[in-house]
Formats: structure tokens, C-alpha cells, sequence
RNA sequence: GGUCUGGUAGUUCAGUUGGUUAGAAUAUCUGCCUGUCACGCAGGGGGUCGCGGGUUCGAGUCCCGUCCAGACCGCCA
């Protein structure tokens, strides 16, 4: 037996018990005449002492070689500190070792492994099981570990059942990059990784298991950003007999449930909002509902005097900054500034200063009256002492920049209070989104989501009209999840594979066995998937989901720790069946 | 593919208009210390200034290239 008890566990009520506890030297304080050892394991430190009137000799001097990340096991006694700690579980008591055994010794460690550690991102990810000894990171694998577990509880209970689905299955064209994987058996073909279980589920569907979950792993090779991983955990869901209502209902209280739970937050019926009026308040189809500065356009108010940019505008709307008035000319320059950087790309930016005295400034003044400037105010809810900041070009991309204008404002303001939980149901997305550089139609959720029925008609005429039953769900300004009703029909599938530009042979070839399968008594059905690292992430309060993936990878998609990926030797490549052409 | 920021001691960082022997904190080592718990005190060791080239009498500092890291845009059905 290693050890009696946990470093985390002990209390006065233990107190002359014999002990054993094994863990990692924390760190060490010698005062000479006496030594104190914090031993840490995953579930606290206990203080063990060493004492020169109370510990053998050669105890002692053992003692005093013990360094940082030492492993060792440790017999002795629970005993009343003499000075207490109350700022530790453990602070009452300590340990008067009487025995020591060093099971193994550490090399000095590259960071220190504390709470507040020394290591910058990079030494922390490339000695990544250090990182994992600290508590910051160990409570969020273990936070990790308590949501799956709430999930699988909630789900469970309301009937749905968790299926494995392959990691092996088959490219397809539509959406990300696949990661493929060359098979051994199969000359010259590939497997690709799951970017979703998307069509398994469906067909689970088919198959009867009329409420599935999963909480799986999917895989995209596209580029990285502090909230995505090429690898990612989704709970991916799928319900059979269900109409849109239905899934909102459900995934609502799992998602109320949770943030009870975790959070201890009580949160009213989630509001709804159409993809349109998302666009159209935000400029985003995430909006962060948790602040105001909605948008304003100002196209009826703005245009038709002699301001011409405005005029040539596909629109001209803007925010009421709260309290913005304060901001010196020299800040609003640096705004101005902010907006004009290449990511942003706004051209310029109007402001107007809403005076106390209920007079209007504005950078614009050469063309607008104090009328014109009351109404801007009055279409964006500005009010004295707030600075109104107007965009103006093309509806998209003004609104896309304002929209990020919003939320750095937001940041800057701190008006993003982390205590507060805003979710949001987004619904009625557009079926199809045009894609410019391919001249078609693109599926803007994926090529299974079912237009809304009455537009069905539409579907050749006027696809870009076409709404789907399709929904996100949006937690201050995340999106968490997202799902639709999907097609059960062969020949509208059929209709929706032509639209995006497959030919009927092609549509056999990448997804003949879903058409197949719904020539044999599909039921209606829709689901939903949400990212279960960033519901982690974010009920953690953190913006970056790496501290939540015990062993994540790089900005450029790499493991450091183990250096992935790596080439593989001419033995497996020819195995393979693989020639390597690289373009070096 | 692109934009931006950074790379200096084990680690986190400072380093002024280009100018003496490149600093601080922390970690680490040695000694001291009769209750520490961010222990304290004294002392020591520790540097290819990412790499390559250029400008210059002289480069951590300026220029070019390159590698690495991070944030973002594109991308992410």
C-alpha cells in the first residue's frame, strides 16, 4: 500500500493517527533546525515536518536533499501545527514523518509548478504533464470531466442513448479540409476523419434509435484560432419524430440544467431572434446579447444631404457608445485607427458627440444640422453623453466591421460581465449562402438541413430566398451549438444535392447510401452538436479552450510535447503504397 | 495564403537617439536562521541577445531574409 490517506484529506479529527502519504514535493522550507515539505497530489498538500529534537538523524539529512518535484512516500504521525494555516484545508494539522523513501527523483523542472507559475504558454504545452501537476490546469480537466458527466446524466435520463459512431469513414467535398488516412489493404484509397458523425446519425435515425448522443471527437484540417482545434469534442445529438420545437425545448434544458449545475444560474426562457434580425441589431449572427449598443441604420436620415460617402453607401448605420462623450478626441482618433486596420477594414469612421446640454458634435458637421444629428441619435438609442460611431459601405462588410467594433468597445468598457450568462436562440438561418469564388450555392449549415417546408417550391427558383429549419445556439456571444431538421425525403435530398452543384452520379458516389437508406422508411428527424470544448471553456470563463484539453495542439496544428506531426519512414510509406512528392 | 505582435539568464521580462563589462525579478546552489507556509538574511553560479546576411569605426538596438510562438483575417458544410 502506497499510502493511507489522500494530501488532501487529513483534518485536526486525524490527529496522533499513523499515516502514509505519497505525492510530489511541492516545495521545501529549510529553516535549519527544522524542515517543512508541502507534498502535493491531485487532491491538495499536506505539510509534512522534519525536526531535529523529533526526527532521526538520518530522516533529517535525507530531508535536505529533497528538491522540487521529488516523488516520495512518507510514514509519520498527524499532528496539531503549532502555527496554523487557515488559508488550508489541511492547515491544522502536519505530519511528523518518521520514515522517507524517495520513489523518484525529478529533474529541476523547466517551470515552476505553482498556481502563479513562471512558464509562459509555450514551455508549459512542451512539458505539458508538468503543466497538468498544476492546480489551474488540473481543476479544468476536472471541470471537463464534471460537465461530460452532468450531460451523459441529463441525456441519459431524458431517454437518449450514447452510440459510437466510425473515425474511419469517407471524404466528401462539402465543408472543411478532411484529414484522410491512407489504408494498407486498399491501394490508393483513403479514409477520411469525421469532420461530424453528421450522416450516422441520420442514419441511427433510420434505424430506429430515435434519441442519440454522443460525445465524440471530430477532426478539420483547417487553421487554428485560441477557440479552435483541429481535433475538438463535440455532444452530438439527433432526434427522430421531432419538429424544430421539439429540439429547442430539449437542448434548452440541457442547457438550462447545465448552467444550474455548474454555474448555479437560473436562467429565464431563452429569447429568440431570427438569423435576419440578428444581422440586422448586431451585424452578426452571434451577437453577445449581454450589453446594448445595438445598431441603428441610418440610411433614411444619413443620405440624400451632401455627405457623399454616405450617399454612395449600400448603408449607414451606427452604435451609441455609452458614456462615450468622455472619450478625448485623441481616443476617438485611435478608434478611427482601430477600424482602419487591414482586419477591420473600414475606410473611415463619422462620430458625434451627444452632449449633456442635448446639443450634438459631430465630425460631420460641415453636412448635418442639429435635426439631422438628433435623429441619428434617436435611431441608435443614444443618449446625452454618448458618442454615437457611425460605418457606412457595403451591407456585409459594414456591418461585419461594426459589429467588431462593438465588441471591442464592449471589451474596453468591461461590459462583458463574466457573472452574467445571456443565451440565445438564433433560428431561421438561410438555407444556401453564394460563394463567390466558386460561382454556386454553398449549404450554409451542411446539405442535409431541410428547407423550411412552405419555401419548398422555391427550391430551384429563388434558392437564395430560402430559410432553413435551422438554429444556433448562442451563449454570450459563442456560438455552443448549432443543428437543423434534417431532409428525409430522397427526392428533395436529391433536389438539394443538385442545387449545390453535385451531378446525380456524384451524389450517388458521395452519399448514394443516405439516399438509399431513406428510400426505407426514413422518419422525420433533426438534431444538434454542441462544441464541447467551448461550452467548457466558457462556463470555466475562459475565452481559450486549450487549458480544457489535457494535451492540445499548437497555433499551427501542432503537438509540441510529442512532436507531431512527423514525416514516417520509406518502409511505411511503401507499405502504404505511397510515393511522397514534396515541393521543397 | 495574408495582417499584426513577440523571440534577451532555467523562467518571466527591462534594455533610452546604435556606444564601457547586457540588467531585474524569480528559480537554482552555498551558508546562516527555534514555527515556516510568497519564510527571512548573506553570498555565488547562470547569456550563441532565435538563426543567416547586410549597413556601420561599433548592432541586443537599424535594414533584408528566414525559423519559431501568439492573436486575428481568409478558411472552419
Amino acid at each position: 500500500m502506497y499510502r493511507s490517506h489522500s494530501c488532501g484529506e487529513l483534518r485536526a479529527s486525524h490527529i496522533n493517527t499513523e499515516v502514509t502519504l505519497a505525492g510530489w514535493v511541492q516545495k521545501s522550507r529549510d529553516k535549519g533546525f527544522m524542515i517543512w515539505v508541502d507534498l502535493r497530489d491531485r487532491y491538495g498538500i499536506t505539510q509534512l515536518i522534519f525536526d531535529e529534537e523529533r526526527t532521526p538523524k538520518d530522516i533529517m539529512e535525507k530531508a535536505k536533499e529533497l528538491g522540487r518535484e521529488f516523488v516520495i512516500q512518507v510514514k509519520g504521525q498527524v499532528i496539531e501545527r503549532e502555527s496554523k494555516n487557515l488559508n488550508m484545508a489541511t492547515g491544522h494539522i502536519e505530519i511528523l514523518v518518521s520514515d522517507l523513501t524517495i520513489l523518484n527523483e525529478a529533474l529541476l523542472p523547466p517551470f515552476t509548478v505553482e498556481d502563479a507559475t513562471d512558464g509562459g504558454e509555450d514551455i508549459r504545452m512542451k512539458y505539458r504533464y508538468l503543466d497538468i501537476r498544476r492546480n489551474p490546469v488540473k481543476d479544468s480537466l476536472l471541470f471537463r470531466h464534471r460537465v461530460a458527466m452532468e450531460v451523459r446524466n441529463y441525456l441519459s435520463k431524458e431517454g437518449f442513448i450514447e452510440v459510437e459512431t466510425p473515425y474511419l469513414i469517407k471524404s466528401t467535398p462539402e465543408g472543411a479540409r478532411d484529414f484522410v488516412v491512407p489504408s494498407r489493404m486498399n491501394e490508393g484509397q483513403f479514409y477520411a476523419l469525421p469532420q461530424s458523425p453528421q450522416t450516422f446519425k441520420q442514419l441511427l435515425m433510420v434505424g430506429g434509435m430515435d434519441k442519440y448522443f454522443q460525445i465524440v471527437k471530430c477532426f478539420r484540417d483547417e487553421d487554428l484560432r485560441a477557440d479552435r482545434q483541429p481535433e475538438f469534442t463535440q455532444i452530438d445529438c439527433e432526434m427522430a419524430f421531432v419538429e424544430q420545437e421539439d429540439i429547442l425545448s430539449v437542448f434548452e434544458g440541457l442547457t438550462r440544467f447545465l448552467l444550474k449545475e455548474i454555474k448555479g444560474v437560473e436562467v429565464d426562457t431563452f429569447p429568440r431572434m431570427t438569423y435576419d434580425e440578428a444581422m440586422c441589431r448586431y451585424g452578426n449572427d452571434k451577437p453577445d446579447i449581454r450589453f446594448g449598443m445595438e445598431f441603428g441604420e441610418l440610411n433614411a436620415v444619413a443620405q440624400h444631404k451632401d455627405f457623399n460617402v454616405f450617399n454612395q453607401a449600400e448603408l449607414v448605420v451606427g452604435i451609441a457608445v455609452p458614456g462615450g462623450n468622455t472619450f478625448t478626441r485623441k481616443e476617438i482618433d485611435k478608434l478611427i485607427d482601430w477600424v482602419k486596420r487591414p482586419q477591420i477594414g473600414a475606410k473611415g469612421m463619422v462620430y458625434v458627440r451627444c452632449n449633456e446640454d442635448g446639443t450634438y458634435k459631430s465630425s460631420v458637421d460641415k453636412f448635418y444640422g442639429q435635426d439631422d444629428l438628433a435623429n441619428w441619435a434617436n435611431a441608435t438609442a443614444a443618449k446625452a453623453g454618448d458618442l454615437i460611431l457611425v460605418l457606412s459601405g457595403s451591407t456585409n462588410e459594414t456591418r461585419a466591421q461594426l459589429s467588431a467594433l462593438r465588441m471591442e468597445l464592449a471589451e474596453r468598457l468591461e461590459l462583458r460581465d463574466p457573472e452574467v450568462f445571456a443565451p440565445l436562440w438564433v433560428v431561421d438561418f438561410p438555407l444556401l449562402e453564394w460563394d463567390e469564388d466558386t460561382q454556386r450555392y454553398h449549404a450554409m449549415h451542411h446539405p442535409f438541413t431541410s428547407p423550411k417546408p412552405e419555401q419548398l417550391n422555391e427550391l430551384e427558383s429563388n434558392p437564395g430566398n430560402i430559410k432553413a429549419n435551422a438554429y444556433d445556439l448562442v451563449l454570450n456571444g459563442n456560438e455552443i451549438g448549432g443543428g437543423s431538421i434534417r431532409i428525409h425525403d430522397r427526392d428533395v435530398q436529391a433536389r438539394m444535392f443538385d442545387l449545390l452543384g453535385f451531378t446525380p452520379e456524384e451524389a450517388k458516389a458521395q452519399f448514394g447510401f443516405l439516399m438509399d437508406a431513406f428510400q426505407y422508411g426514413a422518419p422525420p428527424h433533426g438534431g444538434i452538436a454542441f462544441g464541447f470544448d467551448r461550452l467548457v471553456a466558457i462556463l470555466g470563463g475562459q475565452e481559450t479552450i486549450r487549458d480544457f484539453i489535457a494535451f492540445p495542439k499548437n497555433n499551427s496544428g501542432r503537438d509540441v510535447m510529442i512532436d507531431a506531426p512527423a514525416p514516417i519512414d520509406e518502409a511505411q510509406l511503401q507499405e502504404l503504397n505511397l510515393k511522397l512528392d514534396l515541393k521543397l
